[in-house]
RNA sequence: GUGAGCGUGGCCAAGUCGGUUAAGGCGCCAGGUUGUGGCCCUGGAGAUCGAGGGUUCGAAUCCCUUCGCUCACCCCA
């Protein structure tokens, strides 16, 4: 085959597409129970927004965006996450001027330029939210009940929850320096990556999977333990708050997240298998991030969840959509004039509301076959005994029970139909 | 970027110590009622065996190159 999707993107069949429906849809309502509009932002950005706001060191931003020159010689990104975009239309639109706070979700596609893999992408989708302008932290146990709810709602019920806190621009660093301490004292067993991680990202430390590193990521100094007293009393009311919703976590030190904007909260929701390697979810406090955008001080906290990941959780889960079972009639034909006839009519009935279609111009046999496997819920059967008579066969294909009747008489029924029959 | 596995009709695939027309299943099309689906039976269409080169009388099967896919690391949703 010449052509192909470009690596590491995938083509949504018909077929997949009512986990898709069923996932934005859910996703929407669970959202907005809890008063979240949506919006969305373009595709691509400056990209500066992206360098500034999610740093310039992280892998993200260093090795996995998609940038490129425009024709005006403009440096522009595909998205590689949400946050930054939505601080950017925070600010641009004086979103800080709106009674706070401010409470947005979104669902939209990004793009990594990574080695595919299990659970990961090129082009990949995200559902998030972001809260801005409060920091109280019944707020932060508010976002993580969202992306709890709505996995919960979509059926995923074996999750758990991860939090940490990562303190703030006061006592991180102190944590900081006390971890790098540490470290350099067992620098001598530490893995190369390790030694790497020490001088970028020493947090990252704290999650390497390699088993010489982890008699010292447990001996480590815990970072909640050198949280600043306005940090530990936030972390504590959160740890409340999800307690007062009802909902389970665990207290994971090592939970550090990737992107550099991150303060105090950090949370990961995961399936059951591998507690690291398919995060569904995470999320967490970005305080310092609108200022660094050049926005005035404003508190802000979000999650964003891989649409992907959570399809994948479904299907393995086995969970059922239920598709509503509609009125959906195929017209079979025979003959030049009962073609004609059936063209009219299935016009008619689409613009009543419902769901027709022709059928192939072939024999009878296969038009009926054809209506089974395109899930047809009736068939309607012209040939010339029908076009000089004037009422037409109706076949019901999930019954077997067949009837005669008029072309207005079928109408009234598909009327009749929708109002009375719709599961959902 | 690193490492491993794999690439045979639309899909799942047998065949891989080289040898006559490359199994089988699903799906598709047709026939088995003169105007009727879902089951069953029969038949049919559809593959230059990822691509390029080489070895050989002869290669899907061996060698080289290349592209692609998958998984793991890294990183992350």
């Amino acid at each position: 085959m010449e052509f192909q999707a470009p690596r590491g993107t995938t083509d949504v069949l018909p077929d997949d597409q009512g986990y898709w429906r069923y996932v934005e849809s859910t996703a929407s309502q669970v959202a907005e129970s809890f008063g979240y509009r949506r919006i969305d932002t373009p595709v691509f950005e400056d990209t500066n927004l992206f360098v500034r706001g999610i740093g310039d060191s992280t892998d993200i931003v260093e090795k996995e965006t998609y940038t490129f020159k425009d024709r005006g010689g403009d440096s522009l990104t595909l998205r590689p996450e949400g946050t930054a975009s939505i601080c950017r239309a925070y600010l641009q639109h004086g979103m800080h001027n709106m009674p706070q706070p401010v409470r947005l979700f979104y669902l939209c596609p990004n793009f990594r330029y990574e080695r595919p893999q299990a659970g990961r992408f090129r082009a990949f989708h995200q559902f998030g939210i972001e809260a801005f302008g409060e920091s109280d932290p019944y707020i932060d146990a508010e976002v993580i009940e969202v992306s709890w709810r709505f996995l919960k709602a979509v059926g995923i019920d074996d999750i758990s929850l991860s939090i940490n806190s990562i303190g703030d621009m006061d006592c991180r660093p102190k944590y900081v320096d006390a971890l790098k301490t540490h470290y350099q004292n067992h620098s001598s067993s530490l893995c190369p990556d390790c030694h790497r991680r020490l001088d970028t990202n020493p947090l990252r430390l704290l999650d390497c999977k390699i088993e010489s590193c982890q008699p010292i990521i447990e001996s480590a100094p815990k970072g909640t333990e050198y949280l600043c007293i306005p940090c530990n009393t936030h972390w504590l009311q959160l740890q409340e708050y999800l307690t007062a919703v009802g909902i389970r976590f665990n207290v994971d030190n090592t939970l550090v997240r990737g992107l550099d904007y991150y303060s105090r909260t950090v949370y990961e929701i995961t399936p059951p298998t591998d507690r690291r390697t398919n995060v569904i979810a995470g999320g967490g406090r970005y305080d310092g991030l609108l200022e660094q955008l050049g926005g005035p001080a404003t508190p802000g906290i979000g999650f964003g969840m891989g649409i992907e990941r959570v399809i994948e959780n479904i299907k393995r889960l086995g969970i059922n959509i239920v598709a509503d079972s509609k009125l959906n009639i195929m017209l079979a034909h025979m003959g030049e004039p009962a073609k004609k006839e059936s063209i009219r009519l299935s016009s008619e009935i689409r613009q009543l509301g419902a769901e027709a279609f022709v059928g192939p111009s072939r024999g009878l046999k296969s038009q009926m076959r054809y209506a089974s496997n395109m899930n047809a819920s009736h068939t309607i059967i012209i040939g010339d005994d029908e076009l000089s008579s004037g009422t037409y066969t109706v076949r019901d294909l999930t019954s077997g029970d067949q009837s005669e009747m008029t072309a207005d008489g079928i109408l009234n029924f598909v009327k009749d139909y929708d109002n009375s029959h719709r599961v959902n």
